[in-house]
DNA sequence: ACCCCATTAAAACAAACGTTTGAATTTCTT
DNA sequence: AAGAAATTCAAACGTTTGTTTTAATGGGGT
């Protein structure tokens, strides 16, 4: 190969650009203009548009999945050994924890993980249902875990909380990089410089409405 | 005019398609045919695409936002009268629940309500910036009254929890009309013929979240 | 009847889009 | 070194995009 691989150039590309624009609004030609390749390398290899943004999510998501699968499996196996019941904020963290570290791990994941902020309000079914499709035995896992955690809220009521949580959790992955100009910060408010205090705030919240005892 | 008002069926055609496409993905002709009209009448009556999705948003802002702020005046001033603070449960009702209302007040609100929960995760800054700026009193006020709800909590704290609890709205918002396809429902899950169990849930989560008191 | 002005209509604009083609070039295999 | 396979390249494909232009239409006031 003449170039260090034209392929990974291409995804590095991509994966910023429809972070960074969505899918939709970023052009092929902007694609392999940042990633110095021929406009037809994207169809030799990937076949697609549609191809290319499911290889960028199959990148990253086969190395973070994994890491989400352990963790909450480890939770529910240490809750069993210790006869008890799993914690709220162990399943939450599991849940999202992985995703914060991993926006750090190399370069580019960042902008993985604001892509994946704005994949759940991609108006397009078949760019969301990628990505959908790849999330749902997560989201059907930390379900699970939390019938075992909160057994005494109906199911329903577990299903909801769980997605009013995907709502905030997205809401916030996706203005990550861009906390500058998506509002304007009321005098005194500073944006964390590492995430592992806002980390902490979420985590705090979405334990306390998931665990909400009335209605 | 030949029929009754143009005008109005580009907004109405305008407003569904935004919703259901995004912006960046409807096209004036859709719009156009869907509304029976003339292309040119676009740009006729609008100026350009651009400021066809902002007549959009302020033809129903203007009727919905001041709901949302006369709610909001009348939960402080009863407070105060009561010699109470407010409660966080009805600040955040003042917050969500006209938006709630609103959906099934006329048709195309509906198509609205969806727009208004896909606008927030629109990667074009110009088109997320023209509902952003409408809101940014909504948000200022709300956060204020949350100020007075919870004074023991540090503002930082607040302002973030006030997004999470927005990022959560937008998300059920937007799923709205597409409950069907956006997940697939695990066995025994019901999709809400009203939306009022579902503001019933959303309320009780936000409010147990927004009022946690560790971290 | 006339003119005026708001509105509609059809057509064309240049630009950008995803995709395809076929030949040139590089890399690997023998 | 020679042939085969993989990869890159420039160019063009046919559509579609938002926008503009120019002409036609239609009703209300004088």
């Amino acid at each position: 190969m003449s170039q260090p691989d034209t392929k990974q150039r291409i995804l590095d590309a991509a994966e910023r650009l429809f972070a960074k624009e969505g899918f939709h609004c970023s052009s092929l030609r902007g694609i392999t203009r940042e990633a110095e390749a021929n406009i037809a390398a994207v169809h030799y290899h990937f076949g697609s548009k549609e191809a290319l943004i499911e290889a960028v999510f199959e990148r990253r998501l086969q190395q973070l999945n994994p890491l989400r699968i352990r963790q909450m499996e480890n939770v529910r196996e240490v809750a069993r050994q210790g006869g008890r019941r799993p914690k709220v904020e162990e399943i939450l963290r599991a849940f999202v924890e992985p995703t914060f570290r991993f926006r750090d791990s190399e370069p580019g994941t960042r902008h993985f993980v604001t892509l994946v902020g704005r994949v759940l309000a991609e108006p397009d079914d078949r760019i969301r249902g990628i990505f959908v499709r790849r999330m749902m035995p997560i989201f059907l896992f930390t379900l699970e875990l939390l019938e075992e955690a909160l057994p005494e809220l109906p199911r329903p009521t577990l299903f909801w909380r769980l997605h009013f949580t995907i709502g905030a959790v997205s809401h916030i992955l996706q203005m990550d990089a861009k906390f500058q100009n998506f509002v304007q910060f009321p005098e005194g408010i500073q944006v964390p410089n590492n995430l592992d205090s806002l980390l902490a705030f979420l985590l705090t919240f979405l334990t306390a409405g998931l665990e909400a005892q009335n209605a």
